[in-house]
This record gives C-alpha cells, sequence and structure tokens, in this order.
DNA sequence: CCCGATGTTCTAGTAAATTAGAAATTGTGC
DNA sequence: GCACAATTTCTAATTTACTAGAACATCGGG
C-alpha cells in the first residue's frame, strides 16, 4: 500500500526530459547546469541520483565516456506529452478532450495567428474524419 | 527540503472533489461509497483522515450534523481545473496552450459535433478580440 | 442507564520523491 | 607511478501521499 509511483515523470524528471529532448546526449555536469539555468539548482550528487533513477526507469540510458556517463533520453517527448495530456483528459476532464479544450480557449492567451492554426487544424481533421 | 507539497489537488483528492462538485454536502459514508464505485474502495478510517487532510489545505470545509459530519467544496470546479491545466501548459508545453490542444486535436478521438463546437469556440474568441 | 451501532480521533507505518554528503573511483599531467 | 581533480557510488535523511487499526465518543432504543 501507501503512495503508488507516478505513471508520469514527475516534475523533475520532466525538466531532466525537456533538457535532453532539446540535445542530446549529454554530461551530468551539462545536465545540471541547464537545470541551474531553469531555476533547479542542486548539488551534482543530485542529480546524478536523479538520473540514474531515470534510467531505473527507463525514460533515460546511459554511456560511460571516458570517465564520465551521458545520458540520453530513450523516450519520446511526443509519447510522454501525449500519455499525459490523455491521462489528465481522463482524470481530470472525464475523457472529455473537447472540454479541456474548451477551457483552455476560454482561460488562456492565445493569439489570432495561433488561433487561425488551431482553427486550420480542427478543419483539416474533420476532412479526415469524412472519409 | 525534500520533496515539496503539490500545489494541485493529488489524484485521490480530486476524486473526491469530484464527488463533492457533483453532490454536497455528504457524509463521510456517502463520500465513501460514491469512491468505492469509482474504483477507490478504503476504508472508512482512511476516507476521514483524507478529507481531514483536505479540509486542512483548504479544499473542503466541514459541519457537525448530529453525530457525524457533513462535507462540501470550497473551490470552485472551474478554477481547480483552469490552475491545473494552466500548470500543465506551463511545465510541459511552454507555456503555449496552442501546442497542447495541436497536440490533443491530433491524438484524441473528438467527433464531428465536438470539432464543430470547438470551432465556433475560436471563431468567437477571434471576433472578442478584435474589439 | 447501558448497550450496540455508527462515527471520529489518534497514532503509526510504508512507499515515492527529493536532497546531498562522505567515500570510493578513475583518468591525466608531471 | 603518483598526486589531484573530476566523477560516481553508497548511504541516509526528509517530506508528501496514502493507508488503516485501536481507542474513544455519541446517539437511540430497550
Amino acid at each position: 500500500m501507501a503512495r503508488p509511483a507516478s505513471i508520469h515523470p514527475t516534475d523533475f524528471e520532466l525538466a531532466v526530459l525537456k533538457v535532453l529532448w532539446q540535445d542530446s546526449p549529454q554530461t551530468v555536469r551539462s545536465i545540471r547546469e541547464r537545470l541551474a539555468k531553469n531555476g533547479r539548482d542542486n548539488a551534482h550528487t543530485s542529480v546524478i541520483t536523479m538520473l540514474n533513477i531515470m534510467v531505473d526507469k527507463e525514460y533515460l540510458d546511459k554511456n560511460k565516456e571516458g570517465k564520465s556517463y551521458l545520458f540520453w533520453p530513450i523516450v519520446s517527448q511526443n509519447d510522454v506529452l501525449q500519455k499525459m495530456l490523455g491521462d489528465m483528459v481522463n482524470r481530470a476532464f472525464d475523457g472529455s478532450a473537447k472540454s479541456l479544450m474548451l477551457n483552455l480557449i476560454d482561460a488562456e492567451d492565445i493569439d489570432r495567428a495561433e488561433l487561425l492554426e488551431l482553427r486550420k487544424r480542427i478543419n483539416q481533421k474533420m476532412k479526415e474524419q469524412k472519409e
């Protein structure tokens, strides 16, 4: 019993993944620096610990290069975000992607160009459904 | 240091809130029954513990009625979902509600009627922006 | 008035998530 | 080959989230 492990990357893990999706493989040192730039200023050893946990969870893989390790993601950004979103739709919006989006359209700042892009994609999807 | 408290309702807390948003106030007994129907079959005392934690966190309030307590939410469904979404947009999609939605349109099943509704709301929002 | 059913409070334990120091390891320049 | 600088491993502590039993309180009926 007790709290079950999260089925998604945690906050910290997502922050690491974002760094590595942008550029990989990277050393601990370099990952740490980038995390610091994003406001996560951890000790070197803390970062190593987290990275190794992420290797265990099969979010990352690593390989020794000289005396240090290089890390890279083995999950795609798209897969992870899609799963996080799908889970959110189910948990918070009872499975309705539509109601999540309506909520978002109302609440968030979205400029004209972006709205046009969204509309375009919706039209496209409607076309696909006809076939 | 160590893990910070979640800024949003946890999974369990959201499940409780959903029960109470649907109908409130409710007794522990009745909340417990509804949670069980949703696949969360906890001991009566576990439910009480969680409810009291949620009162501490100011998600709920309670009042004694006879020998038992009645609980009800003091946060609105809209506020909570909006905040959860906003946080997701920031954490996972670098602040772009658009890219979250594009992702969703591609990945999730959305039927024709829903797509029409979304398009309508987008048009409406574009109109508002002009003014 | 006391017994039983129902309800709450108190206490406590576990696993996940996060943090990081001390100790051990290892490559490199001299 | 040895100092030393960089790096990793090992260990452990802390907080949140979750779970629930044992003990205590309380209301209604006989």
